[in-house]
RNA sequence: GUCCCUAUCGUCUAGAGGCCUAGGACACCGCCCUUUCACGGCGGCGACACGGGUUCGAAUCCCGUUAGGGACGCCA
């Protein structure tokens, strides 16, 4: 049988890390079986689910480029692929379980359920419904819900692909509602009919719902559906140890995007934060994680983001590519006519792509810098008889000429050269550099060429 | 409170009883390369949470403690 899995994402805003690496994981997963990955949206949560952020998650999974076989915009064999549109799925199950008599309608408000919980902890009782309901059946119109009645023996017991046997006893479990008395269902059970008739066959999500999946169980037994593989992975942390959130800084993905991080990059790192290399690789492509991605290999226990960590893998991404891939991702960022060759010149020095800006300003701004006179004057002759250099020949000829024309070598001569034409200390290889800066201002009005420079220097 | 999960360098991890005086990566420190910064190369620092078992032998298996996390909702 060929492995169908889904991804869930619920409407309520940007896909953030935790949802990009269980999407990831999922979706290695159905690649590597050479599965089906479906995207399904869990928007029975009238009041936070949106299209809007429908579209958000829509899109950050593309731009991670995690492409789905069915979903929402796609389709598929087994739709519709929102939960709010699949309602009669619903109603038709919950009928099913009120007829097995396993799940019963409970006419308590709110406002009494919310007192019997109170009390019951204050009691230090578990909180647990009361089954007043189950105990004085009814059958009539008053507002009710439907609950889902858990026998009091026995247990559940899951073989988790990624924690391995976990075992619950029914009674740590309370009776819990399966539809709502606005008569929509609820996550817990729509989950469990949308895995089902879309024939899901592994289960895979975030720890968060480890806990819950002995009341899906017992779902699945009543309605005498096979019951899936599950494998839960563990949270994502923060810093300081606490699941990642908002006041960690940046923690959706489209976050990173504009802070310029690669898909690429991001999917590396997502991935390796719980799963490792047979071979111990950090660095890898999507066909080597495809090849070689397995559940057995992904860690059960929590796992620290590290910012520092995935900005070197980042830089590693940029680094290996080619002036001509990055341009038009720099673009965005920044755009110049000489974008090309002005990122080759400073690329190594790059972890991000907003970087770029910063790295090249140089090139842009230029405030003449205080340096020793002569030595300007001496390079400003040389630059109006042999032109600035446009190639790394011509720059050599240029510095033995100076060489011999100021007495100075090493670190005398190129200090003040670089301080002469970058206005800077520190910066790229000055064989790279000079031509930059020279070809840039010919494509460029705003450039200052490495003449104009030095005339600004002895104008003061 | 109850239940569940988890526990190897600061961080991500390798490790399926002897291959472990615990390996790799990020970060940090030093050296090299280099006219500067960066890239790169080499080296260093640095961990099996604790206590009991099991075994000839335990980071690896079992129990307990501690710590962290999650769930217990007419949220997902």
């Amino acid at each position: 049988m060929s492995v169908r899995v889904r991804f869930a994402p619920s409407p309520t805003g940007h896909l953030h890390v935790g949802g990009a690496r269980t999407a990831i994981f999922n979706w290695l997963f159905a690649k590597h079986h050479q599965g089906t990955f479906i995207i399904r949206v869990e928007d029975t949560d009238q009041a936070r689910s949106t299209r809007e952020s429908e579209q958000m998650v829509l899109d950050d999974l593309r731009w991670l480029g995690l492409q789905w076989d069915e979903g929402p915009d796609t389709g598929g064999p087994h739709p519709p692929y929102r939960q709010s549109e699949r309602r009669p799925k619903y109603d038709e199950t919950a009928a099913a379980l009120v007829e097995k008599g396993v799940a019963y309608r409970c006419y308590c408000s709110e406002e009494e359920l919310e007192a019997k919980r109170k009390q019951a902890e204050a009691d230090g009782r578990p909180p647990h419904y009361d089954l007043t309901c189950w105990i004085n059946r009814r059958n009539d119109d008053a507002p009710y819900a439907i609950r889902f009645h858990v026998p009091e023996d026995g247990d559940v017991t899951i073989d988790d692909l990624i924690r391995g046997e976990v075992t619950w006893r029914k009674e740590t479990l309370g009776d819990f509602i399966i539809v709502r008395s606005d008569g929509y269902p609820v996550y817990n059970f729509c989950v469990v009919a949308d895995d089902h008739n879309m024939a899901i066959t592994h289960v895979i999500r975030a720890e968060e719902h480890l806990t819950n999946t002995h009341r899906q169980v017992l779902i699945y037994r009543a309605m005498e559906w096979p019951v899936p593989h599950f494998a839960h992975v563990s949270l994502i942390l923060g810093q300081d140890r606490t699941k990642l959130s908002k006041r960690h800084g940046a923690t959706s993905v489209s976050a990173y995007a504009e802070e310029g991080f690669l898909p690429d990059a991001m999917l590396n790192y997502l991935t390796l934060l719980g799963w490792s290399s047979p071979e111990g690789l950090d660095v890898f492509s999507r066909d080597y994680a495809i090849a070689n991605f397995s559940l057995d290999r992904v860690n059960s226990a929590p796992a620290v983001f590290d910012p520092q960590k995935f900005e070197w893998l980042n830089g590693q991404y940029i680094h290996a590519m080619s002036a001509a891939d990055l341009a038009p991702l720099v673009r965005p960022f920044f755009d110049v006519p000489w974008l090309e060759e002005g990122i080759e010149v400073v690329k190594t020095s790059i972890h991000r792509l907003t970087e770029f800006a910063g790295s090249l300003s140089f090139v842009l701004e230029y405030t003449p810098p205080t340096i020793d006179r002569p030595f300007a004057e001496k390079l400003a002759e040389e630059v109006r008889e042999h032109g600035a250099p446009r190639d790394e020949a011509s720059y050599k000829a240029m510095t033995e000429r100076l060489k011999t024309a100021t007495g100075a070598k090493g670190k005398a001569l190129f200090m003040p050269l670089r301080l002469a034409l970058t206005g800077l200390e520190h910066g790229p290889e000055l064989v790279r550099t000079i031509p930059l800066l020279q070809h840039a201002s010919e494509v460029d009005p705003r450039v200052l060429s490495p003449l104009a420079r030095v005339e600004r220097i002895l104008a003061v």
